[in-house]
DNA sequence: ACTTAACCGAGACGGTACGTCGCGTCTTTTT
DNA sequence: AAAAAGACGCGACGTACCGTCTCGGTTAAGT
């Protein structure tokens, strides 16, 4: 992307990237639209002038994809003797990221928009969403080759009913002072028993 | 809000009402955002001049307000023989609903502009999300009663797991040709029963 | 150019045209260029919105254009017993118009910039400059038949020796509180009788 | 303006500036007005940095007086047996310089701006207009002590209307190939006999 | 030969002005 | 009185340009 030997002239100032991300973060996480934010809102926020903005980026899309990377995180490793364990620390990773207010924010604004950011939707469920999802999927299946779960089970719904809590406060909003691991312990004990009286 | 005697005139045109929030419906389910929105394109949309918007909804927001009373169709009875069947129909229903895409267009835009549109945003907790979880824990208490559901469970919890498919395919997008009853009845199962080899 | 009926909406103000057409003038005259003029300029002395500007003009030639028709008033009728007479009438309307120094500073201005107004510098030549050039060729030549002029001149010389002190003046600036019809006089009895000592 | 002592360092290069008051040339002769012109646009025109200009001139103004002294050739000595002949001599130097076209344009375009150059203005009234006017009057006043002029006309009205052709055709731009001495001897003969018929 | 200081080109920077666009309102004719 | 058309004032947007500032790289006088 960038030119591989810079010649001549003045450099650009490295710290006006990071404030256009924390600034875009800052507007989303308070309310913004994606597309309803402007380069021209985003650099007075980040105390920057228009022109150096559309100098590093043509257009919201291309910020946004930065802004992407930004919060992304990779995933911390996770062996735990148990599949059990395992699910209960991946479980609690995600709702530990849930509780960034300014992350789950954009990803939400993302999820409204998906239509009107077609690239940037894709690259979000390539790098978080698919990640996430395969994570979990693999300690499911180790948890049925070590005989700790059903063979029979449907491993995706399986995910899906684990992290229904974690979307329904996101829904919600109502994050706020939530322990992750215990919080997380709770819901893999439910799904793990069932609700079924015996 | 209108007068009480009307003397004289042309009367509105009733169809005007209804292509306004149809014109909502079909922008906000290609993409917009509800703050994005103006009278103006709605008002293209629906083929009816500004004026005639601007008489009746002196604000978006009292128009979104018509527009969610449009999509919010009251629960079915549900009353089934056990709490299983009960929940199997709910479900039923709550994945047909999130299967027109409008809809939930609709809702997942509201969500991500919950600090925009304050007013909206508690109608449709009141008025959609409340009545749906309450109909939810309705049905898990009388199976408690009944002794069909374990008495020691998190009756909150076991909603949210439930959902869990519902919202995350709801995330996705990939709702198309999925049959609600069948769908439903595996998640109630796998929940039931547990994931937990015996 | 404009539609030949109108059948609805609101009517465009006609003061807003004569608004922006003094404006110009106003801008010109107190030493602007005519590129260097923007129709945002234009619009805040005219005390009008841009918007109402850019429908009426979609470029400054447009507008300037009707600037240029607001300044040229057709000459008069000059038919005096003598050429010498109708000489001096002729002149003394000329300077007479170089003394308003809004126009003479918008032909002047269109002067400098030709090259960038290829269209407005055409009409300036063909609707002021020409005729003024051939009303007062006419009159040189009836002053030829009459026996009143030498028949051996050159027509075109005799006038722009006739206009020369005028456009000294226009370049000077230095127009104020001069007589036009004493002047006028002066020149053509100058012109008229030689300089050479007899 | 310039240090007491140059140490050391790399010397200016002397082209710079011939290309700077080059390019101005250029541009204003191509229809570009004073105010219009920057020197971004005459540094890319000239093939210079900008930081090249800016070293050498503050602001516009300061390399303009540097344009009209380029400009600004002294009038040549013109010593003639008559005063006729003394005056065909001058005006034949006044065509000839209106023929440049890229100094008679920058004469016209600080004519039509000389609102916003008042210096520049200034010097050009003493410099070029003023000496030009004072050599012309001289010759007629020589003429009229010599008997060969009538001592009852304005001498300043004499030479108004000598140059009139020349301002005219500065005015036209029609000034190609015409022949300065051959017209300047028309002007004379002109203004001497008078057009009156015997 | 080495130091050193000014010049040079390239380009990022803040600021400002432009033309455009879209909004909600207002005005006029038609139904 | 409602509807349709369209002009209006206002404000925001993306762009472009200006003059300044900040860099390596270059050049040439002085040690």
């Amino acid at each position: 992307m960038q030119p591989a030997v810079r010649l001549a002239g003045r450099r650009r100032d490295p710290r006006t990237d990071v404030a256009a991300i924390e600034a875009v973060l800052d507007l989303v996480g308070s309310g913004a639209t994606l597309s309803g934010l402007s380069l021209v809102t985003i650099a007075d926020r980040a105390g920057v002038s228009r022109n150096s903005l559309y100098r590093r980026w043509k257009t919201k899309d291309e910020l946004y994809l930065d802004v992407l990377d930004a919060i992304n995180k990779p995933l911390p490793d996770l062996r735990r003797p148990t599949a059990r364990d395992e699910l209960i620390a991946h479980l609690a990773v995600l709702i530990e990221r849930t509780l960034d207010n300014r992350a789950s924010s954009m990803l939400r604004a993302l999820l409204a928009e998906a239509a009107a950011f077609p690239e940037l939707h894709r690259r979000y469920f390539d790098e978080i969403v698919t990640p996430r999802r395969e994570a979990s999927y693999q300690i499911i299946r180790r948890g049925i080759a070590a005989g700790e779960i059903r063979p029979d089970i449907d491993v995706a719904l399986v995910n899906e009913v684990l992290v229904g809590p974690i979307l329904a406060r996101l829904g919600s909003g109502g994050t706020e002072g939530l322990d992750p691991v215990q919080t997380s312990r709770r819901i893999v004990d439910l799904v793990y028993a069932g609700v079924q009286a015996s």
